[in-house]
DNA sequence: GCAGTGCACACTGCATGCAGTGTACAATGT
DNA sequence: ACATTGTACACTGCATGCAGTGTGCACTGC
């Protein structure tokens, strides 16, 4: 609750530069949101674990009202799943779910890298060269969290490249979704990943669309398929302790 | 609320067969959600109207805390705009929102019919024909609402058909955000439509991949196309009386 | 006239409270 | 032992109320 210095009043006439508190401070919904988003994402919560809005509203220290908002705009992103009157949980997905994502994302990935080849604007193109070689020089040693977020860095800027924001907020949404389960690479694969990112670059500053739309669906299928591979035998894809499974879950079956 | 029959109670101790009330009985945020994109996306709340919670609350007949809830969901699908402490209006779409969706929705209902000519599931295949069918019947001379029904149930049918559930929820949602400009077809465009339709359906019983993706992207575009020249010289998409328009809209510029 | 100030109204953001529903578990009868 | 009923608890769904914020308009002094 970042409203700390609303007692500060003007007290000079002279323009003072105080940062526009009003446009700036967000309602609680949405930091709620985001926070829970990332609370999701990181692993925090584990799929399938029920989201109980009192015991929620505790640890956000805000009433049960903003935390509903959160989770039914999760649900609306299927990050989260809500029953009628059973209450919310995190969303768990069934090996055909990652399958499906997979493949929608790896069109999409593609048509963007397309478009991004057919503009290949300068100044986009230099900032992913930037993240390209500031991912070359940790990505074999960086920790998982900071792959991560390297990783959805370039990816977000070869949205942008793409110039279609539609297209890229679809894409970001999915690629959350899947995120998850992409997390843990050893360092060969990271390089592997990174070698590709280069090679998707240079085929959009080369203005090749047919290749980089090649090479980035390409690129999403391939990390696709070690996941599907490692999760064969089964259905559920990240492992739940016996037990603590969501219900319905394959695995008990 | 058809809560209706709660007072009969079970007198015989024979199977009922009373239906599940609990399982049935929607909460009345999922009502309102679902009236609200029916209202809008039949054109009675008109892009950028300003949907104020208290206003909503009473003609739904409910508290404004539901009300929220079904803002924020809509939100997220993009069919609604909610800025903190401004509150919701209706979407506006911009020309290059509207080229954005369509040169996504293109790439998406290619895939999907791609994905429907490699399964050819021939139970699908038959009620996708009988579809074709009444739609032949009617096409031409068939009310607007009545032939947007059956292009969207002919479009339903597809994405089951193609069997990605993921897949067919986004291009489901972008069909929806972009039905609001396809509505008011003359009989020849109906005709050509269906024409359209046929083809692909031909396509995806031949198992003809390749074909019936190209038909069912170009469907898209075609569509596309006409609405484009249509507004090409006003950037907001529909018609708003003068005066009335949404803040920012280039008409007024 | 016209910038600046104050005020009133409209609306959103959020907390609180209560009724209704689902669920687990003990009590009861068979 | 087992099915059935009763019951307590946990949680969701929703209404209500109030504080905070945005906005338009009258008012003031110039």
């Amino acid at each position: 609750m970042d409203i700390d210095d609303l007692t500060t009043e003007e007290t000079s006439p002279e323009v003072r530069r105080a940062r526009p508190l009003g446009r700036t401070h967000s309602p609680l919904c949405d930091l709620v949101t985001e926070q829970l988003r990332e609370a999701i994402l990181s692993g925090r919560y584990t799929a399938g674990e029920r989201l109980v809005e009192e015991q929620l509203a505790q640890e956000f220290a805000v009433s049960r009202n903003p935390i509903r908002e959160a989770l039914r705009i999760l649900a609306a992103e299927g990050l989260v799943e809500v029953r009628p009157r059973h209450g919310a949980t995190v969303a768990v997905m069934s090996h055909q779910d990652i399958c499906e994502m997979i493949e929608v994302r790896a069109t999409l990935e593609g048509l963007n890298a397309r478009l991004a080849a057919r503009r290949h604007d300068p100044k986009v193109v230099a900032r992913l060269e930037r993240v390209l070689e500031k991912g070359r020089r940790l990505a074999a040693g960086a920790a998982p969290k900071e792959f991560i977020a390297l990783n959805a860095e370039f990816h977000n800027l070869l949205a942008e490249a793409g110039g279609n924001s539609t297209l890229g907020e679809m894409v970001r949404s999915l690629r959350d979704r899947t995120a998850l389960m992409f997390s843990p690479v050893d360092s060969v694969e990271a390089d592997r990943v990174w070698a590709e990112h280069a090679e998707i670059t240079k085929a959009v500053i080369a203005g090749d669309e047919e290749l980089a739309a090649l090479l980035a669906s390409r690129h999403v299928v391939r990390a696709g398929e070690r996941l599907l591979r490692e999760n064969e035998c089964s259905d559920c894809v990240r492992g739940f302790p016996k037990g603590k499974r969501p219900q319905g879950c394959p695995n008990d079956a």
